[in-house]
DNA sequence: CCGAATTACGAAGCATGCTTCGTATTTTGA
DNA sequence: TCAAAATACGAAGCATGCTTCGTAATTCGG
């Protein structure tokens, strides 16, 4: 059995340092993550998440927001202020659909589309470098285990059901 | 040498998908840690950022606001309204330090530093589950590599001088 | 010892992120 | 078929997070 740690200073315990709390350190590397995509990508007036958008969007040609948060995991009422700003700059276009009036489906404008194209190789290298200290082997493994964390974390919705 | 990948279907090349890019996964891991963390500790209704403020003070005791800013790795005026807030709930006191009439010294109420005990438990336990489906091995592996990271890239202030 | 650099803040503005509440529209089921 | 449920939004409000600009106070160098 192992010794029970030895208590100093009074009562107090020892806390919890907080470059040991796993909360902590991935606030600072989402920090870090968007300090080094604004380096990369800065120029072209496009944050992390506008850039999700973008590739959402290029994948589904057309989608409604709604679908668009869900495919990014992003909150729908987030999502709709990331797209109205997005359209004001004529990257997007958001045009109610004429076959469901509630829905506006969105789309990439060919500027969307051409700007996508010329940031890829930015935004690349900035996910890269995000995990920059790391081995290759390290890399691919942090991967992994942040995928299966994702995966065991089904993103709450209020559209998912908590009774069904 | 290694074959060049083909493409398919026309000039489009294959898209990089979201659950590979660790700017992605890094984000989906910060919402899923604050989730957790706010069904843990939302009946106190302590933030995780707050419940790292109070952390720092605890150690601190007094501290200025740009000490904390930097202890937490926050940006300065972010941090000032969380200790506004956190004032405004009696858990901190902010007062003009009379030595030096520029700052303020913030310290932990008793209201304070009691919520922190209350809370702790709650909150440890939120900080582990977010890795949760990781084994033990693999958590601390995390961690380090997450260390890592943050250790190789340091906080970016306006005071960290670019030209020095 | 006095002007200049430094330091600690505050205010304002933009971009995420979330929740709750309300509205318009469509779908569905009795 | 027609009221009720579900769906897609929008508005408002709070909490992060950041930048830039301005102010007050202190320190420091010549």
């Amino acid at each position: 059995m192992r010794q029970a740690k030895i208590r100093r200073s009074g009562g107090r315990h020892r806390p919890w340092p907080l470059s040991e709390r796993p909360g902590y350190l991935i606030r600072r590397l989402h920090q870090i993550h968007v300090a080094l995509f604004q380096d990369a990508c800065g120029a072209f007036e496009v944050t992390p998440l506008q850039y999700s958008l973008l590739s959402a969007l290029a994948v589904r040609e057309t989608a409604d927001q709604t679908t668009l948060a869900a495919d990014i995991a992003l909150d729908r009422t987030t999502t709709t202020g990331a797209l109205k700003r997005l359209a004001a700059r004529h990257l997007v276009e958001r045009a109610v659909n004429k076959d469901d009036r509630r829905a506006r489906l969105c789309r990439l404008t060919p500027a969307g589309a051409a700007l996508l194209v010329k940031i890829e190789g930015a935004a690349r290298r900035a996910h890269r470098a995000t995990l920059g200290d790391l081995s290759e082997r390290e890399q691919a493994l942090f991967i992994e285990m942040m995928q299966r964390i994702v995966a065991g974390n089904p993103s709450r919705d209020s559209a998912t059901a908590l009774f069904d």
